[in-house]
DNA sequence: CAGAATCCGCAATGATACTG
DNA sequence: CAGTATCATTGCGGATTCTG
């Protein structure tokens, strides 16, 4: 049986629905949806949290990466840095209010990722 | 100015907030926030189109990157794929339920992209 | 027109060791 | 504890050629 799909109207600005090679967006794009970007995001969507414990959420990531990726995401304005010059150092990491407001339409996004792995993943239905 | 940025609940059945290195949903996010699966997906949420249509609009990726990305969301059950036998052969690419579910998760995501793209290259707020 | 097949370079990633 | 530095690897992705 076949089912007809309604066509969603597109909200982008973008002229004849192409995406430009040279759009910052697709910076951006890249970033916040780049491997560990998206488990960072989503983990710090909980709250504020340690080097330590980000690490160890999000499972596999080497601290070569997890340092880039902080950092980029930093850069981009989407986690804010809290280090306390302390013995052993505490440094807590949490989400800009812009990083907020992203990490809504991800978690979605996510959650969506989980609830469907094991039928993609095993070609059902 | 600080403003206090409200905690959002994870509603994911992720063990104590991680998230495996093994689990199922990590391949489906790799595929699903893949450089050029985003924006075929987000292309097709508009209706279905021609292989010379998304190699358009997805602007820069080239015929490989486009055949193996179709084929990955086509095996993942998000994309389908209706060829005519005819020459010159046309093919048209369609999401199916399932991927149209996530594309109105991804829609938002590229619009949010876009909207903050200039922002977040260039450091302003 | 819509691919498939091949070659190939380099940037992204991981592993390891070291440090304030 | 929270990183940095260095090295080794690999597989992603681009360019090219060929075809039904």
């Amino acid at each position: 049986m076949k089912v007809s799909i309604p066509a969603a109207p597109l909200p982008l600005a973008f002229p004849d629905g192409v995406f430009p090679a040279g759009c910052p967006s697709r910076t951006v794009l890249d970033h916040i949806t780049s491997k560990w970007g998206v488990l960072i995001l989503v983990s710090l969507s909980e709250g504020g949290q340690r080097w330590s414990e980000l690490r160890r959420r999000a499972e596999g990531i080497s601290e070569k990466m997890l340092a880039q990726t902080l950092k980029t995401l930093e850069r981009d304005g989407l986690v804010s840095r809290h280090a306390q010059v302390i013995i052993p150092p505490r440094v807590d990491y949490s989400l800009t209010e812009r990083g907020y407001e992203l990490s809504t339409l991800l978690v979605p996004l996510v959650a969506w990722a989980f609830n469907n792995a094991d039928a993609i993943v095993n070609g059902q239905r």
